[in-house]
DNA sequence: GTCTATAAGAGGATAGAC
DNA sequence: GTCTATCCTCTTATAGAC
């Protein structure tokens, strides 16, 4: 019995989810999604309680993922340098956007467009959930500098910029072409991105 | 006389085209649009048979505007190097980007995230203005192969991916976070670019 | 938990007067 | 060209039976 409920439940989210991804939040409507899981709208308000309630609920549920693929890292605790913790992170970073890239691009578009109706809402969570990202971040930068891996001429908050740009320009990318990339060229653009952008050996 | 038909024409355009780009597709309405614009909707429709009629009378403006300020381009008729023409054609298109940042964020989003029911129409006038634009910067290219400005291994649509890669991310760059690149943060970008992508100097 | 039935309203679009 | 009036469809959401 209580199988049932989460199978139905399960089926609500997974075409909601793919319904909010393709078609966007004014796009979607319960009708079709209800029509897609077999059951009849009246159902789904047994489960939600409204639209927005619906997609929230999706909404944190990837980005819960998200950080905790991140922040589930073992190699952060042991000693290794902060410059390799950041290599690591981003690797984790763009290894999860690979395996998931319907996630980021449901991310992008409701950072980049959200609708009117849940702007407020959204601002809020994405503000929350990205300052939860650059605590972390910031914290390995900083080791950089003490460690004069990186010149402290700079502020940190200027690094942590150029990573993300650095970081989100490869995400947007993925998204847009729908192209994987391969360790090797992730290596490629780290390699470049740090002597390039970081320590401006060029 | 026809001078208050253009005025009405322009208003209905010109808050089409704020709602269309904050709103989306699905979530903008005949209705708000006409209330803004002091008509009624029925007025409307004797300038536009459609909603999507209305919506691609200002998208294919907005391409056009882009293509004719690239487009109208004394510099490259002029016996410089190839490498130039390039630059010139670089900072041209990030000069109309930074002049004209709702514009590509229009672009942007009708481009990541079209609406189900102008879907089709979108993709063919998206493929046919951005080819107009490849076969520029093509040419452009193979001059740079031809005489040894880029390296002959790498295919000239390989060097156009690179380059496009380049100036998309720079251009999702300022429309997510909406700050205008000086001059000379573009120039720095133009030569670690040329350098670390173009040339693998490092 | 899932259904039938339906409320209540928003949306695109048209007919026809002025 | 702009209006009034209206059609018809689609949408979220609820009441209440089973």
């Amino acid at each position: 019995m209580e199988n049932l409920i989460n199978i139905t439940n399960d089926n609500i989210r997974y075409t909601s989810f793919i319904s909010f991804l393709e078609k966007g939040y004014e796009g979607t409507n319960i009708r079709d999604i209800c029509m897609k899981v077999n059951i009849k709208p009246s159902s789904l308000y047994f489960y939600y309680k409204s639209k927005q309630e619906l997609f929230f609920s999706i909404y944190d549920d990837i980005w819960n993922n998200k950080i905790t693929s991140i922040s589930n890292n073992d190699d952060l605790d042991i000693n290794i340098s902060p410059k390799m913790k950041l290599y690591y992170i981003y690797k984790k970073k763009i290894d999860f956007c690979t395996n998931n890239i319907v996630y980021e691009k449901f991310l992008l578009r409701y950072h980049m467009f959200p609708a009117e109706e849940i702007s407020t809402a959204l601002r809020n969570r994405f503000n929350f959930w990205t300052n939860e990202e650059n605590i972390i971040i910031l914290n390995i930068i900083d080791q950089c500098i003490d460690r004069n891996l990186l010149d402290n001429i700079r502020s940190s908050n200027d690094y942590l910029q150029e990573y993300k740009r650095f970081e989100s320009n490869q995400i947007v990318d993925m998204v847009i072409s729908n192209i994987k990339k391969s360790p090797e060229d992730l290596d490629t653009l780290w390699y470049k991105f740090w002597n390039c952008n970081m320590i401006n050996m060029i």
